[in-house]
DNA sequence: AGACATGTATCAGTTAGTGATATATCTATA
DNA sequence: TATAGATATATCACTAACTGATACATGTCT
């Protein structure tokens, strides 16, 4: 293990975390999960993908799974750690609270001209 | 004007047009807002806050507000653009669907383990 | 006047993400 | 069984954005 993480998480760990949130994913599974939840909008190339693994692996917030009895031998499994799910229940917390927070903005259409 | 900006927004871009959402502020006090809105979470550093607020002027997303009797002559003031609330409100509902998203997952405890 | 907070500005350095490309393996089908 | 195309992982050079540090001017308080 090496480093943590604070918030806000950048994109990419958020949607890496929440992609495995709905069970073990192997990396391009991850890929395409994140474009459905993002409803395709937020995209991640091959290399934001690894590289974004491979520092989650390095903090314990995901592992790989071990005995994936799978028909694709390249695939590698992974899952959230307790910490990795943590951190993503964290960061959910805070933008629900912020989204709560902006709701409660009194706005004011007048200041807005242009 | 120049170049637009892509959703999910980073938390610098977000926070300060959060903070003008409630009224325009100076620079300082974007700087404050956002500690607090943050609780206490989030701080920007002179740095980032006004490489920010440049680039966000340059991006018409927020405007110099011209009259602005202050008694500190060194503040300059800034308010959300039409463009910028508008900015503000698709990223608030980008972030609220991943939390409703987030609530309807069907969590497995039993594969989260360490 | 002096001390300290407020306010804006900029530099050099770091971190994370990106587009492009490479390469291997699997699946379908002709 | 060849071969086309999707799946899957990996890495490089580059860029954008953020950060810590510092500087300096202006304001307020006593």
């Amino acid at each position: 293990m090496q480093g943590t993480l604070e918030l806000p998480l950048t994109p990419a760990v958020f949607f890496t975390l929440f992609a495995l949130a709905g069970g073990e994913k192997h990396g391009y599974a991850i890929m395409q999960e994140t474009r459905k939840l993002s409803d395709e909008s937020f995209r991640m190339g091959p290399a934001t993908l690894y590289t974004t693994v491979q520092r989650l692996l390095d903090m314990d917030l995901i592992a790989e799974v071990a005995g994936a009895k799978d028909t694709d031998s390249r695939r590698r499994n992974y899952r959230l750690t307790k910490s990795g799910r943590a951190l993503l229940d964290a960061e959910l917390d805070r933008v629900n609270t912020l989204v709560r927070k902006a709701k409660a903005i009194h706005w004011k259409p007048a200041q807005v001209k242009p």
